[in-house]
DNA sequence: CCACGGATTGGCT
DNA sequence: GCCAATCCGTGGA
């Protein structure tokens, strides 16, 4: 069945912004991915906010290198990096040109294209009940379930390809703040923001 | 040139 | 709860 949706495409000026409000206001919004004519989606309820500037787990803190350039860029690109051998991580580029500060994206409910999304997961057609909320409670999950890969490194976030929908803000006091997860550095930062008791925020 | 380890995940004890 | 898998960006020699 396709889900409904609406909402306007989220423009340069809402990415341009602090990090730290564009990552509390990520929550709820969007993300679609158009898929040669179909069309993949969910709603974010889980990032993680990075600035290099003061932040030593950021992947900016030493500077530019080739891999972190686009979080260097204007708000309102995708970063998209490989880690641990096996997994793609997807984040919001934020701030103004010269800032390297991003949200990476940790937890997604699923909206529209779900069969696609299972598929691109578990190669099959259904899921158990147990594997409802494992399509898409984690970075890496995120993008395998997306089909998102080194090839959407840099897009802009403005176009067509891959875009975020405008959606209500969500109540301050439906939003969790807490420690980042999986970092060794600068593990006191209260940056990860999480909608309260949505099942597809990630585990542990 | 080479060694190290990571913004993770899934499987096994 | 613990740990291996597995690539490649980064930094030091």
């Amino acid at each position: 069945m396709k889900l409904k949706i609406s909402g306007k495409k989220l423009k340069r000026g809402f990415f341009t912004r602090d990090l730290l409000l564009v990552a509390r206001e990520l929550l709820g919004k969007i993300l679609v991915k158009n898929d040669n004519g179909e069309s993949l989606s969910g709603r974010i309820v889980e990032v993680e906010a990075y600035d290099g500037d003061i932040d030593e787990a950021a992947h900016t803190f030493t500077g530019l290198t080739k891999r972190n350039e686009i979080m260097f860029n204007d708000g309102g690109y995708l970063y998209v990096y490989f880690t641990y051998g096996a997994h793609f991580c997807c984040n919001v580029v934020t701030g103004k040109k010269g800032r390297g500060t991003a949200i990476l994206i940790r937890g997604i409910e699923p909206l529209n294209g779900i069969s696609k999304m299972i598929k691109n997961r578990f190669n099959k057609d259904l899921l158990t009940e147990k594997e409802k909320y494992n399509l898409t409670n984690g970075p890496g999950k995120i993008c395998q379930a997306f089909s998102i890969s080194r090839e959407h490194y840099g897009l802009d976030l403005t176009g067509d390809k891959i875009f975020l929908l405008d959606q209500p803000l969500i109540k301050h006091e439906q939003i969790i703040a807490s420690t980042r997860i999986g970092i060794k550095k600068s593990v006191d930062l209260p940056w990860r923001f999480f909608i309260k008791d949505n099942p597809y925020v990630s585990k542990r």
